[in-house]
DNA sequence: GTCTATATTCCGATAGAC
DNA sequence: GTCTATCGGAATATAGAC
């Protein structure tokens, strides 16, 4: 290690290159070569600082997946009213996802490769503090306040809503005819769309 | 051709044995030598009968994408009224992917990787015929029986909430905690609760 | 049409010079 | 640390016997 800035550098750089070409093509679609050449540098590098293709995907794939699910663990688990939650999950996920378009269909895709214990390695053994959550609906559904619910259905509900646009983007496209400048407006309308169904449904 | 029977069965058992490997690896993960031992024959006789893995797997693919938009069309089309469209839309979605849990992974998927021109070429040049549903939205909305809301951002919502839960049935599991057993039960109540829920939402 | 054997290409990984 | 050159295996594809 003579050159401790150098090789922070390149090891970022790398990563950097890594992310992007693994997000695009996936594990099995990405080459090192690609990797390599995009990273502006030769192949036999990736193999000094990771030594394999598959160490390399899986320090990004951990970074990845953590970033897929943003603060979602602060708000759901915050004492804000329930709408005041679902607004916030909302916003923050297609906010959070609009500036990662590809990282979708890159998790959702992985996952379901990869052998379970990968998951949990990832995103450790006891699944999101929704317990909190699932109390709270249950909690206002006691009181009269939303209608009676399944609050397992209800979360993947908001997660379907927020998350499929961005894996169904061509699908959806092709059906609306939208060009792309059409579908990010529409992604941006969205945030509002989707906290409005979602509380509208469940309200009283 | 010799023997057109059994040509016609082999090609059969190809095909098959294809869509299983395609639809559960990818076009990139996918072996020739594992659809040959799932078809029970020789990797050569891939070739001989599809040339190249491409050919075959814009067969397997196009057979696929269609199967993924099922009686849609027609139900979209009919002259049901609304909610009773919406009804059907969900139970037929879920029921026939329920069926085929791994294709909508595999076709948003490859939607994405393939170019545009693809999609054209799969799906065709039109979108859905989703004019009329749209109409008739607006109608309802006009007469005063449900809520404004974009149609398009309607449309967005049903098929989420129906596809959503099958390509992120790992993400789902992980935060549910639900083992497999659970989960189908879980998507077969899906059925009624997603219909109620898009129902409610609109409801005036 | 179906098989075995082999050619060809591609790609991850390593050796070794600098 | 970084490069060039190359190995070795894997996967697609073809040749040729039956």
């Amino acid at each position: 290690m003579v050159n401790m800035e150098k090789d922070q550098s390149t090891e970022q750089k790398i990563l950097e290159a890594a992310r992007e070409v693994f997000v695009e093509k996936g594990m099995d679609g990405a080459r090192m070569q690609d990797i390599a050449d995009r990273a502006g540098m030769n192949k036999a590098l990736l193999h000094y600082y990771f030594r394999s293709k598959e160490k390399l995907f899986e320090k990004v794939f951990i970074e990845q997946a953590a970033q897929f699910l943003p603060q979602v663990g602060d708000i759901i688990m915050s004492d804000a009213p329930l709408f005041t939650k679902i607004e916030r999950f909302v916003d923050v996920y297609i906010t959070k996802l609009t500036e990662n378009p590809y990282l979708p269909m890159f998790i959702l895709n992985e996952l379901n490769k990869q052998p379970q214990s990968f998951i949990l390695k990832v995103w450790g053994e006891r699944g999101l503090p929704v317990e909190m959550f699932v109390t709270q609906v249950k909690d206002e559904i006691q009181k009269g306040i939303i209608k009676p619910i399944d609050p397992r259905q209800l979360v993947v509900n908001m997660a379907a809503l927020c998350i499929f646009p961005f894996a169904g983007k061509p699908m959806i496209q092709w059906v609306t005819q939208m060009n792309d400048e059409d579908f990010w407006k529409f992604m941006e309308q969205r945030k509002i769309e989707v906290a409005k169904f979602i509380i509208d449904s469940i309200r009283k």
